[in-house]
DNA sequence: GCCGTTTTCGGCCCGACTGTTTTCAGTCG
């Protein structure tokens, strides 16, 4: 059982524990256990294996106890009990965004809401209101944030929805009837959330697939007679398997790749495709280069016409690694399992970026503290030179952009680090114009070099403040920023859809994990997907540059 | 339930923001 599935447990436990009225400090331990098994770099279960489990900040004897009986079936007295005691709709309300333990207990207890049906019931009757400390305003949010949350709840991020069906297309590949089976649809395409999973697997004998697929899937349902049959994964994600003769398989794939808008500009141009066994061959038919899946939404990739495709930048062109965090802010590792893990990838630099003084929740440092980790970056550096000299560790903040639109540090202190990724985490509450002028203002600071999460968004989580992209990548072009994308599953930010605007004025992007802890660097990769949705090249992204290249973008366009 | 200690109990991340109040509770990050 990973680390994070028993994090859940313990961080439901909780919540019922708060809901139900229980001891709040009592609650609080268990979510702290669960944010430290989260962030916690080897297997728990290895580590009640040698009884190093209680060296983890958190956790003690009891708790370990705890995660014992989790691991061996999935779950433990305290958490069943809780769990029983409380009606089981009452986890979905307390997702609602402004409502926590204690509005959803009283929600319970005094109007006998225990659904998120019930819910949009009370508030639509008016009885929200009823209850001291509920006003009208509550009550809108309310209503809105239950429809969001039950859009939302209708779709997987990338990141999920692809971990969860790669298992299921694995063993699909190993069924003897099958001779190929790919991703295809929205996950191939590499969109940030998407509806359900999609596989397309070729054979000459569909019955025996989907039956297969019937003994391996929750809820089987076949379409389209024998073509088609959908599911869910244990995880939870919809899944959607499309059957194909072998003869057939390229187009069927180009088809079910989409989107839908791609596939009807083709044929208003070049007609509907002949069956292909492979996918080049969809292309070679309509004389066109074979257009990367990741591009394929109708924003421009037929204008290439008889041009070759862009080379879209791999994961093997990141010589970089920015903006990670460590345990002098909020990240679980020291800086140096931070850099050495960076190395240990095959990066040749690595930047630390942890939080500024103003985010008192995440550790921001003090002008004391970035002194202090200025030094043991130079020292790292020093040891690094001796071992391996093609690797260098830079010394950056991701520094708040406060209210105002100023960076969270006076300029003597500015001064010393290598560089500064400018982020906001506070104040969302914006209209776009307030939000364009505060990152614009953070922009012109000579200091900022990297504009981090644009827009803030969580996906399937909460959405960013909203912010006129156009005028803020146009800024950063001017002064000589690069845009972050955000790598990290749920934040993909930079969103795809702007990534050509930024490239077209001039602006580079930078892919960067946000790690917390070591293994999160490994975020990269969905950076990297969705950079290439965007056309991105290596030539526009910052952190491909060599080493020598990078030093040189920071002291060329430095302050 | 964890942790640290002036060590076996007493306190527990902290400030901003929102919507409700009219001084504050709840939520969020």
């Amino acid at each position: 059982m990973s680390n994070s599935e028993i994090a859940r447990v313990l961080q439901e436990t909780a919540d019922l524990l708060e809901l139900t009225g229980g001891n709040p400090h009592r609650a609080r331990a268990f979510s702290r256990a669960a944010r430290s098994l989260g962030n916690l770099q080897d297997s728990a279960v290895d580590r009640l294996g040698d009884g190093t489990l209680t060296d983890v900040s958190g956790i003690g004897e009891a708790m370990a106890d705890h995660v014992a009986e989790i691991a061996g079936d999935g779950s433990f007295d305290l958490h069943d009990e809780l769990l029983s005691s409380v009606p089981p709709g009452l986890m979905d309300v307390m997702q609602v965004k402004g409502l926590g333990t204690k509005r959803t207990r009283r929600l319970w207890i005094e109007l006998d809401v225990t659904s998120l049906d019930d819910l949009e019931q009370a508030a639509k009757n008016d009885q929200v209101t009823t209850l001291d400390g509920f006003g009208a305003k509550t009550q809108q949010n309310i209503l809105e944030n239950v429809r969001q949350l039950r859009r939302y709840n209708e779709r997987w991020r990338l990141a999920e929805a692809w971990a969860a069906t790669e298992p299921f297309l694995q063993d699909l590949r190993t069924e003897g009837a099958v001779e190929r089976a790919e991703f295809t649809g929205a996950l191939r395409r590499h969109r940030e959330t998407v509806e359900y999973a999609e596989v397309l697997a070729a054979t000459e004998q569909p019955n025996a697939v989907q039956d297969w697929a019937r003994a391996r899937l929750k809820d089987p349902t076949a379409r389209n007679s024998s073509s088609q049959i959908e599911g869910t994964l244990e995880e939870g994600v919809p899944v959607r398997l499309h059957l194909i003769s072998p003869g057939q398989f390229g187009t069927a794939w180009w088809r079910t790749t989409g989107s839908p808008a791609h596939c009807t500009a083709f044929e208003d141009t070049c007609g509907a495709p002949a069956p292909h066994a492979r996918e080049e061959g969809v292309f070679a038919e309509a004389n066109l280069p074979v257009i990367p899946p990741e591009l394929r939404e109708d924003r421009g990739e037929f204008d290439l016409a008889g041009d070759s495709p862009p080379a879209l930048l791999t994961q093997e062109d990141l010589h970089g690694c920015l903006h990670n965090h460590s345990t002098y802010s909020d990240g679980s590792n020291s800086l140096r399992e931070m850099a050495e893990a960076a190395q240990d990838r095959g990066f040749s630099y690595f930047g630390i970026c942890d939080h500024s003084q103003s985010l008192r929740i995440a550790e921001g440092l003090s002008p004391e503290e970035v002194q202090r980790q200025r030094a043991e970056v130079d020292r790292l550096n020093e040891d690094f030179a001796e071992k391996d000299p093609q690797f260098r560790v830079f010394h950056g903040i991701e520094s708040d952009i406060l209210r105002d639109g100023s960076l969270d540090y006076d300029t003597d202190v500015l001064d010393t680090f290598d560089f500064v990724v400018a982020s906001i985490h506070t104040g969302f509450n914006m209209t776009e114009e307030e939000a364009t002028q505060r990152l614009v203002r953070a922009v012109e600071n000579p200091y900022t070099r990297i504009l981090g999460h644009p827009t803030g968004r969580l996906l399937l989580q909460r959405e960013g403040y909203p912010v006129d992209h156009a005028r803020v990548i146009d800024a950063c072009a001017e002064h000589g920023v690069a845009l972050e994308l955000n790598a990290n599953p749920y934040r993909l930010d930079l969103d795809w859809r702007w990534i050509r605007r930024a490239t077209s004025q001039g602006a580079l992007v930078s892919i960067n994990p946000d790690a917390h802890a070591a293994q999160k660097i490994d975020y990269l990769r969905w950076g990297v997907a969705v950079g290439r949705k965007g056309w991105l090249t290596p030539d526009q992204c910052l952190n491909a540059k060599s080493l020598e290249d990078f030093t040189q973008w920071l002291d060329e366009e430095g302050p």
